[in-house]
DNA sequence: CTGCCTTTGAAGTAA
DNA sequence: TTACTTCAAAGGCAG
């Protein structure tokens, strides 16, 4: 079972390190695959069934699947949900005690070491870095600042960044605690942003040049209007129990360093400019058509003048962005429609625990894999979320849960079913038809294999390519 | 320029 | 309840 909130002090830590090399077997597989993400690259982009996966399989589903579990219960994911949820509920219902993973608050922390060069290129140390297994990328929880900074998540994580950032201008090359931190712990590549797991790795050393500090830094003052932000009080709930009036008025946690720390959980861009730098003008640009119910006062910004970083204006939003403004073969129809559009702002879907995995972790796959292209990025980080240890993923499911709640609470009448563009069934874009494979069905392996065949598996479905591979690599042990 | 690809999970809808 | 659909992120690529 994960560790809810168990132990305290050093031991928290001392337990994640604990999992981590609990199996270590599995230590051994997570090893090999990270220290073989060409190979997996490789892997992916040629064909899935390869032999060479199938001895390493270190990274595939089947082998997170076939790896003996490491505790007794038959679905621990379901029962750390459950875990998970009375923690939660303990939790929520009075202070912030800490989350019940004490591990993930931790991946937040900026990288101060700055593991990439100025030129963006990933420095010595941080290569060394890139080989560590995933475990211990997320399970140095260990030291008491990050326990400290678990209690104050996800608000003090801003003003512990902050300080982190700090220390990290006062020298770059002195170990100040950051970097104690930043050293002991693989922190996740990030090229040209920041860390995009959560709130509180929305931070980009990149951002905190000397030379140019943000105003933030220099003072707790809203840059908007001026007021002093109140410093965060150490107990109490980051989730902002609010009821729905009072909502906008409530600085986002996540997002009130948007403007000037990077790229929030919930990105604004503009103009469909994905950029993951929203500065404070593209905000305020962006921001500019909320409703009153959403948008405090000041051009749609909340009383701090910091947005939600998951609201995105239509103008913003991919599909209806640029062809709003030169719409002119476009009915009359159309553009009220768009009209309507426009006034109402695109609250994005909250990201689930997997899309937080892949944000954190898809800077590092590209460094290590020199590979930019999604679909095989997204393919790896698959593979690798399902590789990852149930804890590690539990972290990511607490995190996700959270983002929901905190999105629940800043958008109380919200609904996924908002962002239905088209709404239920008719396609916003076509979706590829099912493949064969993609069914249950266990013979459908066999359709992609009769309709392209074994020398053309590049054509095959994944399904199929990884029923192959496992039904080789059946053959291969056998 | 737009949509597809590719992944998992959450949430919505229809039957 | 089950099955299916859409969307969330990301950036290269094809039409």
């Amino acid at each position: 079972m994960p560790q809810l909130n168990g132990g305290g002090g050093d031991d928290l830590g001392a337990n994640d390190e604990l999992i981590s090399f609990k199996d270590e077997g599995e230590q051994e597989e997570k090893i090999s695959e990270n220290s073989s993400a060409e190979r997996d690259l490789a892997d992916v982009k040629s064909s899935l069934v390869n032999e060479s996966e199938t001895n390493q399989n270190s990274s595939s589903d089947s082998e997170a699947e076939r790896r003996p579990p490491p505790r007794t219960e038959t679905s621990f994911r379901e029962k750390a949900r459950e875990s998970l949820e009375e923690a939660a509920k303990r939790q929520d219902g009075g202070l912030f005690k800490g989350p019940p993973y004490p591990g993930y608050p931790f991946i937040m922390i900026p990288d101060l070491s700055g593991p990439y060069l100025p030129n963006g290129s990933l420095s010595p140390t941080a290569r060394t870095c890139v080989n560590v297994p995933l475990d211990l990328h997320l399970t140095s929880c260990c030291s008491p600042l990050m326990q400290y900074l678990q209690m104050k998540w996800p608000l003090l994580d801003v003003q512990t960044g902050n300080l982190q950032s700090r220390q990290a201008l006062k020298d770059a090359r002195s170990p100040s605690p950051a970097h104690i931190v930043s050293n002991k712990v693989p922190v996740v590549q990030h090229p040209h942003h920041v860390h995009p797991l959560t709130p509180l790795i929305t931070y980009s050393n990149e951002h905190f040049t000397p030379g140019n500090p943000p105003p933030h830094l220099q003072a707790d003052i809203d840059p908007k209007t001026g007021i002093p932000r109140p410093p965060h009080p150490p107990d109490i709930s980051p989730y902002y129990p609010l009821s729905p009036g009072t909502v906008g008025q409530i600085p986002h946690p996540l997002g009130w360093l948007v403007p000037q720390q990077g790229q929030p959980v919930y990105p604004i861009t503009t103009g469909g400019f994905r950029h993951p730098y929203p500065t404070a003008l593209t905000v305020n640009a962006s921001m500019s058509r909320f409703p009153p119910h959403m948008v405090p006062p000041h051009h749609s910004l909340h009383t701090t003048g910091i947005p939600h970083p998951a609201i995105v204006t239509p103008t913003v939003k991919q599909e209806s962005s640029q062809s709003d403004m030169g719409s002119l073969h476009s009915s009359k129809h159309q553009d009220s429609k768009k009209e309507e559009e426009k006034k109402k702002p695109h609250i994005k879907k909250p990201l689930n625990a997997f899309m937080l995995y892949m944000k954190e972790m898809r800077a590092k796959v590209v460094a290590e894999c020199t590979l930019k292209e999604s679909a095989a990025i997204n393919q790896i980080l698959g593979r690798r979320w399902h590789a990852l240890s149930r804890e590690e993923q539990a972290k990511y499911y607490e995190l996700a849960r959270k983002e929901r709640q905190l999105h629940m609470q800043l958008y109380p009448g919200w609904s996924a079913r908002d962002n239905y563009v088209g709404g239920y069934g008719k396609k916003k874009k076509r979706k590829r038809d099912k493949q064969p494979g993609e069914t249950n069905d266990l013979s459908a392996p066999k359709k992609c294999r009769a309709r392209f065949g074994l020398d053309q598996q590049n054509n095959w479905c994944g399904p199929c390519r990884c029923k192959y591979s496992k039904e080789v690599s059946g053959i291969v042990r056998s």
